[in-house]
DNA sequence: CGGCATGTTGCGCA
DNA sequence: TTGCGCAACATGCC
């Protein structure tokens, strides 16, 4: 689930699902995905609140309470939201419950994580996490003023600086992998040896990648039967769209990096 | 059985 | 301070 146009989705199904109504009940009792909370603080910081909106800056997500709570939700590896009927029994993986109330609809909001590597944290203010995001890609907009300094100054592989979630928040390994190919920028360029041009182009690719999976992974997008929808994330081995080359890989930052070989080739 | 996975954090060491 | 490799977290899938 997690990647910025995922957790976009997930935010807008949570605005559907709860902003306006009141949360009746409230449970969680993993005690890692709360860590470092408790399940006891959960209920009690939850049950009695108004919703008043969704919030999403890169992977994480805020929702703000009437009383000025927020509960701060990552979707880590594995974790989703679903809407389902009040009083349904909890399903496979199922770790957090919400039961709310608009008027007199009843409906329950659940939080599916089989890793269990996402996080659930009931705060009175902003938690670090969220504080030391850069900005959103979608809803702050890439400022390429800020972006190709910050990259600049860096000797980092380009991938890794993408993925850095304080130069920008909510690139993975997805949204890396897919713009640096649209870029035709070797995933292993160092950032301060990037041009202008690259990076331009490097932000039209991460636009592209996000309005593409926003498309196809959101309601009535193809998300279903068929191949995914990515040109070379997970296809090593397979040919580049682009010109047929047989797609390489690398590991950077210990995450696998799927490229061409040929498009991507490195200058120098 | 082994290998791999859309994420994050922390540690040891240079 | 920056960089880098690696392990850990917990589970499912091929």
């Amino acid at each position: 689930m997690p990647e910025l146009p995922d957790v976009e989705i997930a935010r807008r199904d949570l605005e559907r699902w709860a902003v306006g109504a009141t949360i009746v009940a409230a449970q969680c009792g993993d005690r890692y995905l709360l860590r470092p909370g408790s399940p006891r603080a959960f209920t009690r910081a939850l049950v009695g609140k108004k919703v008043d909106a969704i919030e999403r800056k890169g992977k994480w997500l805020r929702l703000a309470l009437n009383d000025g709570g927020r509960l701060f939700s990552h979707l880590g590896m594995t974790g989703d939201w679903v809407s389902r009927p009040i009083g349904a029994p909890p399903q496979r993986s199922e770790r957090a419950r919400l039961d709310v109330a608009r008027g007199r609809r009843l409906s329950s909001v659940r939080y599916l994580d089989p890793r269990r590597f996402g996080r659930l944290i009931a705060a009175r203010r902003d938690i670090p996490e969220w504080t030391a995001l850069g900005p959103d890609p979608l809803s702050d907009g890439i400022d390429l003023t800020a972006l190709s300094p910050a990259l600049a100054v860096r000797r980092r592989a380009v991938k890794e600086l993408l993925m850095d979630q304080a130069i920008l928040a909510g690139v993975g390994n997805i949204l890396a992998t897919e713009a640096l190919w649209m870029a035709r920028v070797d995933p292993r360029v160092p950032g301060s040896a990037l041009r202008p041009s690259d990076v331009r182009a490097i932000v039209r690719g991460l636009r592209r990648a996000i309005a593409r999976e926003l498309a196809d992974r959101g309601p009535r997008g193809g998300g279903g039967e068929g191949e995914s929808a990515f040109f070379v994330y997970g296809r090593r081995g397979q040919p580049c769209p682009r010109c047929g080359t047989a797609l390489s890989s690398v590991t950077l930052g210990g995450r696998t990096s799927v490229f061409c070989p040929h498009c991507q080739a490195r200058r120098r």
